[in-house]
DNA sequence: CTAAACAAATTGGTATGACCACTTGGCCGC
DNA sequence: GCGGCCAAGTGGTCATACCAATTTGTTTAG
């Protein structure tokens, strides 16, 4: 359109230039780019406006400039090796993500718990109860149990991430896949596990309930793994997804 | 003060400078920077070095360079950066909420940590050690550090997690409240802090790497605290931040 | 043979001065 | 008074030189 106007500044083309090699990933990150000279030589500009384009790309974050030594795409995460193949974010993920936070949550909680988080936690168990065969409400009120033991930590961020997550749960993708493995007898199951996390929060006892809520994250991704169990894996699920490391 | 052999790089320190006087309301939004070669005669400095500081400045939203015109102050409204937004969260509620995460975060990367992880934390280690007086980079680096471990367990979700809780530590506000109690000494602490966390997690240590972790979250708090204990507070900082829970 | 110390090559950082392209504002002619 | 032209001023680019930090390879002492 009228972008030539912009681009009449030769610093800031240079700039657009090689942050398009990095964002193609032409440029490796933790690669080290030629020298300011060969630079400058190799795109027929000046030196000076060479090392325009670079503290434009510094600022932003996409290389680092180390003095005597070179310039560097910045190596901003890990670059997905082999074994995260996907980082697609699948319900295994999910509850993988879940198994690493809600469990230091669980242990959390059994430390600041006082009786009427607890009661709380009993008001959600005996509504869940009757609930058992509707797979919506059911999940609505599991959803209502993680998010009120977190609560007890009385931490904002904590409370809106354990949200968020649940949220992820109540998309319609989500929910058809549910609709395959959930039945009146896994929300059973479910909901035996949350009382036994209930119990270790009300006793105080910060390893049983982390034990517990592991055990129940566990118990459900292998709920979840049986619905797709009877196929060979076919690396439709990556193994690092089943991996379920002991603490 | 020690402001003389600060950042090294010259055109640094001329942003910072120059940022300095824009943010502390001594230049005007929309008025008149002196040209360049004005400024580099008064600031005893060469003209590509003031050009390079500018670049920083303009790619930082803080000017407006127009070709033949002149530089302009940006004109941009700052919404009362001193009133934190409703919803807003404290530093102690934050470092909360990452003694919880993260340190189950560095416990389980001790599980999955590779070589190539570890060259990677190594990386942003050296990176550190060259920025420590440098505010704004070394919190860039502290950020991309705690990232950078969270990224070895592969987690989406995690990730994000990880990446927006350090995001509220960029804004305005925070960075007003670090400048309090953040110094090239507080920045060391911290360096060698996550030193012991990278070892811990390069020699596969679940338990050791959470410690450590655990304690590098405990020595920022208590460094945060100790700066509101020096200084006689003046009610510029909420007595509800002082509120600080043992776990 | 190893390892510490040194020196040379490489690389980024700064300075100087010159010239080009664009913007602006005032002068001049109408 | 109006419009277009032009020159002063400003940012944009270039070329060159030298300084400072890092790296690397060699040398030397143990």
């Amino acid at each position: 359109m009228f972008s030539a106007v912009e681009s009449r500044r030769l610093y800031r083309q240079v700039a657009d230039q090689i942050r398009g090699l990095i964002e193609r990933g032409d440029l490796a990150p933790g690669s080290r780019l030629p020298s300011e000279r060969e630079l400058a030589h190799k795109l027929g500009v000046s030196r000076p406006t060479i090392r325009e384009a670079l503290i434009v790309l510094e600022v932003e974050g996409f290389i680092d400039i180390r003095m005597g030594s070179g310039i560097y795409v910045t190596a901003r995460e890990v670059p997905a090796s082999d074994t995260p193949p996907e980082d697609f974010e699948g319900p295994f993920e999910l509850l993988r993500a879940r198994a690493v936070v809600e469990c230091a949550i669980a242990e959390e909680a059994a430390r600041l718990a006082r009786p009427e988080h607890i009661a709380i936690i009993d008001d959600n168990l005996k509504r869940m109860a009757a609930v058992l065969e509707d797979r919506r409400q059911a999940l609505a009120l599991d959803r209502e149990f993680h998010v009120i033991v977190s609560s007890i930590i009385a931490n904002q961020t904590l409370n809106r991430f354990v949200s968020s997550i649940h949220d992820m749960r109540m998309t319609p993708y989500f929910e058809k896949l549910a609709s395959y493995f959930e039945n009146t007898e896994t929300w059973r199951a479910a909901m035996e596990e949350h009382r036994v996390i209930r119990d270790a929060i009300a006793t105080g006892d910060p390893a049983a309930a982390r034990a517990a809520m592991r055990a129940h994250l566990d118990q459900s991704q292998l709920r979840l793994s049986a619905s797709f169990g009877e196929e060979p894996n076919d690396g439709a699920i990556p193994a690092a997804w089943r991996r379920v490391e002991d603490n």
